[in-house]
DNA sequence: ACTGGCACTCGACCTGGGCGAGTGCCAGTC
DNA sequence: GACTGGCACTCGCCCAGGTCGAGTGCCAGT
């Protein structure tokens, strides 16, 4: 058990480096934060500190830095969430209420997100499978010929052809469209296979392979790409850390252009709870360097998507957690407004 | 005026430049072109290049490599687009065929850009000015409120939330969407405005502010977000640029992020053919150590969009021409199948 | 007009030495 | 027993000096 002042140490090195990106020795330690004690005694806390792993030295006589497991202590026991002033929450709100429609609100939060915490920003398109269906329409773009349009209540709107194997009249259309937004209309996803099971039955022969063929581009529709986009920025803010350069950056920049990665990353954590992952933490290799603060927003109370930056695991934790936290909430209130 | 010579050790020096990325001498040409004269010649050669401005060297001293006005002209005089293999074009004609809508297009467009020529690729979507309407959709979400949705010629698919003054009811939009349809479908998003300018004369008094908010909502829909929106991908590789490194791709990165830069830079040149701005010949700041090489894409003959990649100046143009123009080919033939 | 030879320039690279931040240890003090 | 001041030691960083070699410009010769 590390004692309390020894707490205070590795709060104040964390600190110090988050500030400085340069390692912290023991002196400079004791003439930033008045901890009450000489810089000798904080050497051997610091000693202590190395030996549980919570510190390290990048050579020998140099001063010591945050190791993972010194961040993870950080974040977990020694950070407070730095909430927004009441300006910024402001100005967010702001920023957000003049997006026209999803594919703006979703990147007016990226841009947000990027410029609040000075890091790469990532957001989930609002997940298909938790969501329900506001409205389905089918236009007849050509005798044999429709397009499916499925309209979410977060907003998300998904197109898609279908080419029928016969030729559909405008009045079957126009009562499959009928039936259909009876059924599925305010459900969910998950429900919607069940409900349309049977649809095909009530059409006459003709039509069924037609209706048939529409069910199963809508049903493709709503696993297919469930949580497939995601939209990045504030890639020029890795240049920030012009420290251990080229070596880090690029491994990074390709994860982020891996949308699996980076969605795999956003879905580890069940719940919608704030994770954060640090350095090795990561699966992915690539990242092992970097850090990611991730969150879940939705319109009602439950999450749809989640959103979050990555950024060098020497990064500002309590002001990035404050930001992501901030901004998930704001999104949440705007798809729930529109 | 060049002699034919000289225009051949240029060439030469742009291609040995490209390849290995350090400045070329005198006698390495000679070695590894049979150009049939000695070193000395050939430095002679150099000297004059250098006083036209075609080549410079770095410092006093070291090979010549070459500048702006030297790849000007390089890729005017000098280079062939290099065309794409047989297996290439099948690739990406497969490739891009796996697409299931307008967004899958892009950024499958996009992966292959930027893994064919290994830079960063640009993709900008079908515009919306030069599409035509292939049907307009109201929906009524709520008794005040209508959803209107816009499929174009292109595949693209916008939607627009519109709350009425007044209540409408089922028929009236009936009516509304039969008349808006029969006006406007297969018709230039440009004449639009003309086209819908006395509908709402058709209707009651009490529904004419209705009609009114959807049709400046259409109006606005066809203006507004006109030539917004594009993808890029494929920033990792600006990292194999290891040498003059972070002062370089920073900015970029930035400009990058910047939306309305890149618009700006797919959409100078007015025509739809093939477009390489080298260097200094960008007018935004943090693009002036690259190049960027652009063509128009469309569906039918005309250019909806355009496509790019973006790459340092000492790139290989004759390949990246190629890949340009062999990608923006399939795209349009894509776009035209959909 | 081209070639071979030659002196010269100047950046890249290596080496060695001094500097200083930071450490670990130890004896001394409260 | 916990903390402190002192001291010797380590080791990366930075600078100066020296060498090396690629590349140049010029000139006399063919």
């Amino acid at each position: 058990m590390l004692s309390e002042r020894r707490l205070q140490v590795l709060r104040a090195i964390v600190q110090d480096y988050v500030g400085t990106e340069e390692p912290v020795g023991s002196k400079a330690l004791t003439e930033r934060h008045n901890l009450g004690v000489s810089p000798a005694t904080v050497r051997n806390d610091m000693s202590a500190l190395e030996e549980e792993g919570y510190i390290a030295q990048p050579h020998t006589s140099a001063g010591r830095i945050p190791t993972d497991k010194g961040y993870r202590l950080f974040v977990d026991r020694l950070a407070d969430v730095k909430p927004m002033t009441q300006p910024e929450r402001r100005a967010i709100q702001n920023f957000l209420d003049g997006a026209v429609d999803l594919d703006d609100v979703v990147a007016r939060t990226v841009r947000l997100l990027a410029q609040l915490t000075r890091q790469v920003a990532v957001v989930q398109y609002p997940s298909l499978t938790r969501s329900a269906v506001r409205h389905v329409e089918l236009l007849a773009l050509a005798p044999a010929r429709v397009m499916l349009v499925l309209i979410t209540d977060t907003g998300r709107v998904e197109q898609r052809m279908v080419d029928c194997p016969a030729p559909i009249g405008e009045n079957t259309l126009a009562d499959l469209r009928a039936r259909l937004n009876s059924r599925v209309t305010g459900r969910r996803f998950t429900d919607v296979p069940l409900l349309v099971q049977d649809l095909p039955e009530a059409f006459e022969a003709e039509d069924r392979g037609t209706v048939a063929s529409v069910l199963s581009t809508l049903l493709e529709t709503l696993v297919e790409r469930t949580e497939e986009r995601l939209m990045i920025g504030g890639t020029a803010n890795l240049t920030r850390f012009t420290h251990d350069f080229p070596l880090t950056i690029q491994p990074v920049l390709e994860a982020l252009e891996e949308q699996v990665v980076l969605l795999k990353l956003l879905g580890e954590a069940q719940d919608s709870a704030m994770t954060v992952r640090i350095g090795h933490e990561n699966e992915y290799e690539g990242l092992n360097s970097t850090s990611v603060v991730s969150v879940g927003y939705g319109s009602g109370g439950e999450a749809v998507a989640k959103l979050g930056v990555v950024g060098p695991t020497r990064m500002d934790y309590p002001g990035t957690m404050g930001a992501v936290r901030a901004v998930a909430r704001y999104v949440g209130q705007i798809l729930a407004e529109s």
